[in-house]
DNA sequence: ACCGTGGTTAGCTTTC
DNA sequence: GAAAGCTAACCACGGT
């Protein structure tokens, strides 16, 4: 890191940690917070690597109901449906057809 | 509106505005409110005809560009980069620098 | 512009029209070609703003009918169902009964 | 399922496999269909669990790393880049500091 | 503690 | 039919 760039005055200090001052140990404190956030970053990486994997699974097998002669959208309203809670999706509904009908809608 | 069907239990009567009771002016009390929501709902689709109608002329105007050479992916990124504030901005990027140094980022 | 850092390579001429050598006209090339792209910039940005106006617009019709007891969300989900064709809308609906009794979803 | 209601006419038929006609048999072929989608529907629900659950874990490892003093949406910004193809990413770089000089933007 | 905001994700549309 | 861009819903965060 070159500090003449990167220091980002004292108001970032804050958000870089244990940054606060340049002592003898510098280099390790940096190293230690670096490694820190490393560490942070690509245990991220690896957590979304594993659920872009099942997003592309979930593909797969809407990809085969297709294949079969289902209709993938209606599926994905279906799955939607299922994971909403019944009473509130029920009072949803209630009060939807109670605006419709209060606006005219068939 | 069927009564029976929609009337969506006392614990709604709260999301559909002075229905409480059943007076002898219900049915102006619901047409009142009837009216008042459909109101509402034209107006936001006017305004939203309006806002999807821009949103063609700027697609238009990215297509221009595009013909006669231009990078329409790039020049999202500076009309995103010119409607943010410069000091925040800024800001962020070197607190982005900080960490791509401390990670070893080149 | 510095030639050194941005000229950006021999491939990416085609995304900067007009740019392809260095004559002795060059800066007014660069000073056309930046004019354009400014004006395509700029006009972008102006329908921008307008769009987001309405989006302020609309936000606005919504609190205001959320002030009289309506339920934002199910104005939103009218909207959306005004602004669907009836038949094919129709036409979803009764797959997704259909699909339901067949998984036996009530 | 409610012949009546929701066969939803000869188009959809193909929609729903194996359904064209109505022979001895009919109930079977519905079971056998049905059990296909409800298996699909079931696959996919168990795959967005999990993936659900990583959403979770993400969330969790920014909110440590938030904890010990790194900025989230840095860190989120840097994950994104590392996840670009590093070519591609220069190369739209130089483009936009070339569309940048071009318009005058610092 | 809630509201409002911004960012992220998913779904739909359109293009190639 | 696949890929990309645009739009809208969702969700998590910060402010009040």
């Amino acid at each position: 890191m070159s500090k003449k760039t990167a220091q980002a005055g004292a108001q970032n200090v804050a958000k870089f940690p244990h940054n606060q001052n340049d002592s003898e140990e510098e280099r390790d404190v940096e190293n230690i917070s670096g490694k820190r956030l490393k560490s942070f970053i690509e245990r991220v990486e690896r957590l979304e690597e594993e659920k872009s994997a099942l997003g592309e699974d979930i593909k797969e097998v809407y990809a085969e109901a297709k294949g079969t002669g289902f209709e993938v959208k209606i599926m994905r309203r279906i799955v939607k449906l299922r994971k909403m809670d019944p009473d509130k999706r029920q009072e949803e509904d209630m009060l939807l057809e109670l605006y419709q009908s209060a606006i005219g809608m068939e």
